[in-house]
DNA sequence: GCGATCACTTGCATTTCGCAAGCGACTCTG
DNA sequence: CAGAGTCGCTTGCGAAATGCAAGTGATCGC
């Protein structure tokens, strides 16, 4: 088991968004941060099948570093062995303010599938969605948050 | 000259936060943009100097798809012809509070070498700080708004 | 028992990265 | 106006990360 937290060695620099980067600045980190956090997703294959097709190698890597930086855990499932859920710690559920402002970001500034209504209405509750992602984590309210904004160019992956 | 903003062909999916990431979602992009943003560097010898030790390829490889995403201009210096500019655009300006939100994240969950009175007052004036970015590019002051938190493994700086 | 499910691992080809060196345009100095 | 220095990149190359397909072992439902 790995006990999270630890104050990692050899940083390139202190600065705190220097420090972020290092721990999230990649394509795929975020993502799964979202599914965890809006999607209500907890398994492997949840997030396998999240839309975007990240590689099963490196969505284990990257919940294992994830899960050395202390932002989610994974916990077995008790009525079936197979099945690990993934669940987000404090310090994820605080990334909520990060994601929240990027995607605004993209929103206002690229072409998304994001509803202008949906967007409109975060831009203007921030604390709300912040309290609401909160709320369903403190009652393991798995239920979407909000829909998969998919759909666009990429055509669904028709294997299952 | 490239035009920017233009609607890129074949993103992975319309999720705002799967296209900020596709554009901002690596080691680099968005320290250079902290760069331009706070430090008030300019040039491509400022970015390579800041610090983390980017290589030079990389860096180019950056600016130019930064550009080409129209979140920064180049622009040639007057005075002398060796030197570019690098300028954030209005879209480039409008990560601050993407950037302010990864900062206060570090700040509050990783040992970083920013001052906690800074980042208190940062996290109580969130407003204020984004006023300020956009005054300082408005009135083309490129005084350092925030002191590099540079030394690497978080050094007190005890003297003056 | 038997096939399906789940969470990974492994092997391998491709892409990206980091590092050092070099290059062309320009500027500064004597 | 020759030569040295500066600036913004390129180039070459070995190392690491990534993408893709296939496989593996534990577990579950029937």
């Amino acid at each position: 088991m790995i006990m999270p937290g630890k104050p990692k060695p050899s940083r390139r620099s202190g600065c705190p968004l220097s420090i972020s980067l290092e721990l999230l600045g990649d394509r795929w980190s975020l993502l799964i941060i979202r599914d965890l956090m809006v999607r209500g997703f907890r398994t492997f294959k949840d997030f396998q099948n999240s839309g975007e097709g990240i590689a099963t190698n490196i969505l284990a890597d990257r919940l294992d570093k994830l899960q050395a930086a202390g932002i989610l855990n994974a916990e077995p499932e008790e009525n079936d062995a197979r099945r690990v859920n993934y669940c987000l710690t404090e310090k994820g559920i605080d990334l909520a303010p990060v994601l929240l402002e990027l995607l605004l970001w993209a929103a206002r500034h690229e072409q998304t599938s994001a509803p202008p209504a949906v967007v409109k209405k975060l831009a203007n509750n921030r604390q709300q969605f912040l309290k609401e992602v909160r709320r369903r984590w403190r009652d393991r309210d798995a239920t979407p948050l909000m829909p998969s904004f998919e759909l666009n160019p990429i055509t669904k992956r028709s294997k299952h």
